[in-house]
DNA sequence: CGGTATTTTGAATCGTTTCAATGGAGGTGG
DNA sequence: CCACCTCCATTGAAACGATTCAAAATACCG
């Protein structure tokens, strides 16, 4: 456990180099990882990753494009977004089923594994190193969701969707992308749930910080002007 | 990793037998353990667990009474509490040091674990136990503050403070406490700004709750009132 | 039993939502 | 490639809900 933060490396062309940094194993006999991983497994918009209800077997990494999860329930409430470099169902490692559903926002490809049978795949040492990333996966994904909850612990509805677009492009960073310009995979319906505000909220805010200069938003694609102004207003 | 959840054992009396428990560890050979685990550590209230820039080393199982986390800031924000079986600083594994700070919020005390030297102290087959029940905390750590997250997210301030009341009840609930009567241990300003609201608007939605009969609120003692009509607030 | 911090109350202001209707983007098939 | 169609994004005005500020009452600590 005194190793430092592995960080998740995206490698565009090379599946395999991804997903042996992913797994903290970088020798080159990966028939034991085999057994385990499923490397560019291509996804389609609006295809579900798993259920709720669903037994619990696989996380999933996304390589490239987005997710969403949503609470069971009627109407179903939007629990979390999944950017590139994220890892989907790792908060579900110890339960027997999802209690949630995940599904793709873009057409885009995962990398997927079957953490059900570690144990009996790998050696001892190769068993503490999975574990010890997976601990560390968990541990970064949930300073994220405390992350989450502050952006949407914020009094004002425009203190929230500026921590928004920020707390975006900070994990968009975390993973080499841009951080002060992306493309929103999401609606302004999705957002609005997310924070809890009216959609036509979102969007005059959203326009609100445009004509004030802190931002460009032309539909989906979002640029965060510097210097980022937006951070003092997020903090207040 | 194909282990079910091993749920965290509060045992009063007795902290050896709940130290042991919570580390999956329950041979009687307990001498390595003791390097690495404090156990009954008392704490008062206001005395801190750790602040913002300390570096990471411990884990802290609230024993009895409850915790608070502020983000570093000025002001500091509420970022989460920690009620009794609950673990305070598992989000910070894989940092080199802590973003937020930890307080007691009452007079209690804890179960320190020294998570920097698990490899050195203990075997393979031990650590591997350890780290397994580490992950499956983590990922019950990050279910929780996705419910979080969906209690901030609700649109409505009645909604979140009724979802909130349940989250609560639901956490000392999972720990053997009565989930439908306790004691909040935090102050209505604490609440709202955890909550994103006035602390006024705390006190008059627990006002208005409390005349519809849906919960009895007498200063910090709760009481939600079955059938629980809460819930439905909190879905809606 | 004091003193202090927290909780509660009230009334005016401000921000957010709601509802209904228009405008624009992207996707599909001819 | 264009026309169509649908879904998403946007706008405006009225109604509602939450915040603010100031002041009183109550709980709690030593």
């Amino acid at each position: 456990m005194s190793a430092r933060h592995i960080p998740i490396v995206i490698c565009q062309n090379c599946a395999l180099y991804n997903t042996a940094r992913v797994l903290g194993l970088e020798s080159p006999d990966c028939s034991t990882l085999d057994q385990v991983v499923i490397r560019n497994h291509p996804i389609d918009r609006g295809q579900r990753l798993f259920s709720a209800g669903d037994p619990v077997r696989y996380l999933y990494l996304v390589h490239s494009g987005s997710c969403i999860s949503y609470q069971a329930g009627e109407p179903p409430k939007v629990m979390s977004f999944y950017l590139p470099g994220e890892i989907v169902g790792i908060e579900d490692i110890g339960e027997s089923h999802h209690s949630h559903t995940a599904v793709a926002l873009e057409n885009g490809s995962l990398c997927q594994l079957d953490f059900t049978h570690l144990d009996a795949s790998l050696s001892p040492e190769e068993l503490i190193r999975v574990q010890r990333y997976l601990l560390q996966a968990a541990a970064l994904h949930a300073r994220q969701l405390q992350q989450e909850r502050l952006v949407t612990g914020l009094p004002s509805a425009e203190q929230r969707v500026a921590a928004f677009l920020l707390n975006l492009g900070q994990r968009f960073q975390a993973h080499g992308l841009p951080a002060l310009a992306y493309r929103l995979p999401m609606s302004r319906e999705e957002i609005a749930d997310y924070l809890g505000l009216a959609p036509e909220t979102v969007i005059r805010i959203l326009k609100k910080l445009g004509s004030r200069g802190l931002v460009s938003i032309r539909t989906r694609q979002v640029e965060i002007l510097p210097p980022p102004a937006l951070e003092r207003l997020s903090a207040a």
